[in-house]
DNA sequence: CGCTGAAATTGCGTGTCCCGCAATTTTTCT
DNA sequence: AGAAAAATTGCGGGACACGCAATTTCAGCG
């Protein structure tokens, strides 16, 4: 039972964020001013900055929630789980929510916010800054499923920060597509090539790309 | 025989960057303008943002011109060298030579503004994006290297991705080791354990971290 | 119900930043 | 030496982020 002023407080949250992606993808991303966004809110300029902390931060905050969540969806697999296998589903899962299955493609305007998010440098910038920010959580995650201190060992560390970078990389070559990729099988391939050691498959005793 | 002219523009952009980072060193970031800056290389504040487009990029130039040398590196080393090889040398090669060795170690002041680097948001994010936008070419040159398009298989820029995420998983375990660790073979064992695979050591089956 | 304290919204002002434009100075080339 | 090209500079505007204080809105209680 939440209260009225929490529940304003995310749909104003909410009202921001969908405003500010929308008008982001109609204009332009410089086309669009912080003034624009809190009209289309509904709320006064100075309000947006209670929010967000700049302009760009409200277009990404979807992108950065579901960042977010990735954390999360690993402390939530069960703990005898191997490593590699929750967190291939842990970071798999915010994509596969909305990003379709084989059969049933993405929206044309989540393909197009995506896009717009690793084309526009500014909001690359912003999205990388989350990652790197949660990447510190997600090792701490790692580590206290392997039982490793993230301030001893680098391990977690590198273990976290490689598997947001292959789901980086992975995405980025899913927009590059053509003829389109699903999604969630190449992310999947992605952190299977990370977790068996990224071989080079142009020598002999690799077939981890063959499959 | 490089003319006048270009000679000046190096100059003078080495001299905004210099005082950038010593400004920003002494002062802490929030309290240099890019007036200051302007002033202590002796040029107009306009003339500033006609080398960088932000106030940032200059405090940042350092180390972003290192991460761009890793690309050349990496293109330098002779062909036929093993991919995994001819990488973690082109990674390693812009910290071995700052960041000293087992017996000569860093000094403060490189120190300090490796720190600030990894501490300061606007800066993790500028050299981040600027990491990023050369990443790029890091998977170009992979893909030069095994032959393999990245734009048909995401397999170099996963590597080169990862590399990159893994010096600076690296980097920010060294920042925050005690007692401290030398730099360059911390970084080799990160890229070799990436390389390897980042198998669960506290399973069986591993030993890339007892050696 | 009405009151009180807490929390959120808002308006205003300020400092900073980034850039377009045109004028001026400096370098290069013949 | 003089013309062409390039760099520097001053000016001005647009936008952004934030501190501060006033106002409005909500929560809890007698």
């Amino acid at each position: 039972m939440t209260g009225l002023r929490e529940r304003k407080k995310r749909a104003t949250r909410d009202a921001l964020m969908t405003a500010a992606l929308r008008l982001a993808l109609e204009r332009g991303l410089e086309n669009v001013r912080v003034e624009d966004i809190a009209a289309a809110a509904g709320v006064s300029p100075r309000t947006y900055n209670n929010y967000f902390a700049s302009k760009y931060e409200a277009i990404t905050a979807r992108h950065t929630d579901r960042v977010r969540a990735s954390v999360a969806a690993l402390r939530a697999r069960p703990p005898d789980e191997p490593l590699w296998d929750a967190l291939t589903e842990a970071m798999v899962r915010p994509w596969a929510e909305h990003a379709g299955t084989t059969d049933t493609p993405p929206s044309p305007e989540l393909l197009a916010a995506i896009r717009m998010l690793n084309d526009e440098p500014a909001l690359r910038a912003e999205s990388v800054r989350v990652a790197f920010a949660v990447s510190g959580e997600l090792a701490a995650a790692v580590g206290e499923r392997t039982g490793i201190d993230p301030g001893r060992d680098p391990y977690p560390s590198l273990v976290a920060v490689t598997a947001a970078a292959a789901v980086q990389a992975g995405v980025a070559h899913w927009l590059r597509s053509d003829p389109p990729v699903p999604l969630v099988p190449l992310l999947r391939d992605c952190l299977r090539a990370l977790a068996s050691g990224l071989a080079d498959p142009t020598r002999e005793g690799d077939d981890s790309w063959t499959s």
